[in-house]
RNA sequence: GAUUCCGUAGCUCAGCUGGUAGAGCAUCUGCCUUUUAAGCAGAGGGCCCUGGGUUCGAGUCCCAGCGGGAUCACCA
C-alpha cells in the first residue's frame, strides 16, 4: 500500500511524524471555537461598522501560502468565505523559540491543513482585508495534496488556472468539489432552501409531516420498475418504494386533514442527466380539496421558491428566461395537442389515434392503449416546447389509475401536471376515492400488463380496503425535488444537485 | 441500450506520418527578510487506464475490456 503513495503523500506523512516528534498532536481533541465567520469580517469591516475586530478567533483550512523570510501571506477558508492571513515570525513567536514559525509553519504545514488562529484585522498596502496572526495552531494535518484552483487577473480578465472540472472526479470526490469550487456549495444551499420553503408552505396549510415505509411488500403509486430486496426473518421479498402515494392516502383515510412527506424514491431504470436511481420527491395530500385548488397552491409555492432562492420570480435557465410569477397558462391535454399539432383528437378512438401518431412519426405498438398513445403525442410534440411554467390538465383515464373521473368530461380524469423548461416538475390530481372504480382501474392495469406493457400497477388489496372505509374527497400532488432544484440553480444535470449521484463502481485501473 | 469523443506527473493539459516522456501550477532546495508573488534559480516526481496484437521498436496504429463525458432512446 505504502508503495502506491506519491512523493507528495509520503512527504506529508513524514511531516506528520515530525510534528508528533515536536510534541504536538497533529489531530488534537479540544474544541476550537471561532468567534466570527470570514463572511462577517469581510462584510462588517469593509463597511467600517463598529465591532470587535481584535481578538479574532477563526478555524478553517489553509488554502494557499506565500512564504517570505520572516513574514508570509496565506489564505484561510471557512464555511463562509476565504480571507488572507499575514503571518509574521515574531508575532506568533514572541520569545526566543522560533520553532512554530521556522519549522512548523514553514516546513511542516501544507495547503489543505486545518488550522486555528487568533489575531486582529488590518488592511494591507494594496487594500486587502487581512488577519494579522498572533497565535497559530494545527487542528488537523492533511495527507493528500488538494487540487489547487487559482484565479489570476490579466488586465481586466479573470483567468482560472487548473480548474477542478472533470465530472467524474467532482462527483466521486464531492468533498474536494465542495472545497475547491465555491459555486457547488451555493447549489446545495439552494437545494435546502427549496425544501424549507415547501415544508413551511405545507405546514402553514395545516399539514402534518409524516414518514411512511421505504420497504414495501407491494410497490404501487406509480408506473416504474422497482429494486427488490429480501427480509431474512420474514423470508420474503420487499421492494424499495417507487412512490409513497398509497400510504399517504391511507393516512387521509385515518383522519388527518393534510399530510406530506419528503421521500427518497427508487426506480430501477436508466440513468441520465435527468435520472438518478434514487431521487427525492415531496408528496402532499389535502382532504376536502380538489385539483383546481391545488393548481393555485402550486403556482404560489413555486413562485415563492423562485423568489427565495434567486431573489426574483424571473430566472435565467439555460438559454431561456423563465417567469414563475403566477398565474400560469393552463391548457387541457387536448387543447395543448391541438395547439402544437393542429389536430383535434378529443373525439378519436384507438385506431384513429394510432394513425395520427404514425402520421406524426411517433412509434406505436400493440401494447399501447389509447392513453399511452395520447401521452406519447404529448411528450413528443408538446412537452419540449413548453418553456414557461404551464399547467396541463384533464388527462386520459388509462394513464392515471389513481385519479378521479372528471366531473363533466367522460374518459378523462381530474389530473394536472406542471411543465417547465420542457420537463414535468409536478403531477397532481383529485384523488380517486370510489373503491369500486379503483378496483376496476387496478384490474384494467393488469389487462394492460398482459398486453405487454411492463409498467403497470399492482393490485393493492389493503389500499382498496382502506378506501372502502371511506376517504374524503382529496387533492394530492407530487413534486420532483431534484428537477425543481435543477431549475432553480440553472443546473444542466441531476448529478449537479445530488451530493453523491450514483455511478459505476470505481475501478483500480 | 445506441452513436461519438476522452483516459499521459498531485492538478490542468501538450505530445505531429510510430524512434529514449513534455509544459505551467503544486512539491522539495536555495535566493528574497517585514504588508503581496502566479517572484527568481535549480531539483525531484510517470505501470502514458487494463489486457492482447502488429512492428526491430507503441503514449501514438489495431482488437477487446474498464471508467468517464456528450447526444439519442425509456422512466420523474
Amino acid at each position: 500500500m505504502i508503495n502506491n503513495l506519491s512523493e507528495q503523500e509520503l512527504l506529508r506523512r513524514k511531516k506528520k511524524e515530525q510534528i508528533e516528534e515536536l510534541g504536538t498532536n497533529p489531530y488534537p481533541s479540544e474544541s476550537f471555537e471561532s468567534n466570527i465567520t470570514i463572511k462577517e469580517i469581510l462584510q462588517k469591516f469593509d463597511k467600517k461598522e463598529a465591532g470587535n475586530f481584535k481578538d479574532i478567533k477563526l478555524a478553517g483550512r489553509l488554502m494557499s501560502r506565500r512564504i517570505m523570510g520572516s513574514a508570509s501571506f496565506a489564505e484561510i477558508m471557512d464555511d463562509s468565505d476565504r480571507i488572507q492571513l499575514y503571518i509574521h515570525r515574531d508575532s506568533i513567536c514572541p520569545n526566543e523559540d522560533k520553532t512554530l514559525y521556522n519549522t512548523v509553519f514553514k516546513k511542516l504545514m501544507d495547503i489543505g491543513d486545518i488550522i486555528g488562529i487568533k489575531g486582529y484585522i488590518f488592511v494591507t498596502k494594496v487594500g486587502e482585508t487581512s488577519i494579522h496572526v498572533q497565535e497559530l495552531k494545527l487542528l488537523s494535518k492533511s495527507l493528500k495534496p488538494l487540487p489547487i484552483v487559482k484565479e489570476a487577473k490579466e488586465g481586466d480578465e479573470k483567468k482560472v488556472y487548473d480548474a477542478f472540472t472533470d465530472p467524474e472526479h467532482r462527483y466521486r470526490q464531492r468533498y474536494i468539489d465542495l472545497l475547491v469550487n465555491p459555486y457547488v456549495k451555493q447549489i446545495f444551499k439552494k437545494r435546502t432552501k427549496v425544501i424549507k420553503v415547501l415544508r413551511d408552505y405545507f405546514d402553514d396549510l395545516g399539514c402534518l409531516e409524516v414518514e411512511t415505509p421505504t420497504l414495501q411488500p407491494i410497490y404501487g403509486g406509480a408506473l416504474a420498475r422497482p429494486f427488490t430486496t429480501f427480509h431474512n426473518t420474514l423470508d420474503m421479498d420487499f421492494y424499495l418504494r417507487i412512490s409513497n402515494e398509497l400510504y399517504l392516502k391511507r393516512l387521509i383515510v385515518g383522519g388527518f386533514k393534510g399530510v406530506y412527506e419528503f421521500a427518497k424514491l427508487f426506480r430501477n431504470e436508466g440513468m441520465s442527466r435527468f435520472h438518478n436511481p434514487e431521487f427525492t420527491s415531496v408528496e402532499a395530500y389535502f382532504a376536502y380539496k380538489d385539483y383546481f385548488w391545488l393548481m393555485d397552491q402550486v403556482e404560489s409555492v413555486i413562485e415563492e421558491i423562485a423568489i427565495q432562492t434567486n431573489g426574483t420570480s424571473k430566472i435565467q435557465i439555460g438559454d431561456n428566461k423563465i417567469e414563475f410569477k403566477k398565474p400560469w397558462k393552463r391548457y387541457t391535454m387536448f387543447e395543448v395537442i391541438q395547439k402544437f399539432t393542429d389536430i383535434d383528437i378529443s373525439e378519436m378512438n384507438e385506431t384513429e389515434l394510432k394513425k395520427v401518431a404514425k402520421d406524426l412519426k411517433i412509434k406505436v405498438d400493440d401494447s399501447m392503449g389509447k392513453g399511452k398513445i395520447i401521452d406519447e403525442i404529448f411528450g413528443e410534440k408538446c412537452e419540449p416546447k413548453l418553456i414557461q411554467p404551464t399547467i396541463i390538465m384533464d388527462y386520459p383515464i388509462e394513464m392515471s389509475p389513481l385519479a378521479k373521473n372528471h366531473r363533466s368530461k367522460p374518459g378523462l380524469v381530474e389530473r394536472f401536471e406542471v411543465i417547465c423548461n420542457g420537463k414535468e416538475i409536478c403531477n397532481a390530481y383529485s384523488e380517486l376515492n370510489d373503491p369500486i372504480e379503483q378496483r376496476k382501474r387496478f384490474e384494467n392495469q393488469l389487462e394492460l400488463g398482459k398486453r405487454g406493457d411492463d409498467e403497470t400497477m399492482a393490485l393493492d388489496e389493503d389500499y382498496l380496503r382502506a378506501l372502502e372505509y371511506g376517504m374524503p374527497p382529496t387533492a394530492g400532488i407530487g413534486i420532483g425535488i431534484d428537477r425543481l432544484v435543477m431549475l432553480m440553480t440553472n443546473a444542466s444535470s441531476i448529478q449537479e444537485v445530488i451530493f453523491f449521484p450514483h455511478m459505476k463502481p470505481e475501478n483500480q485501473n
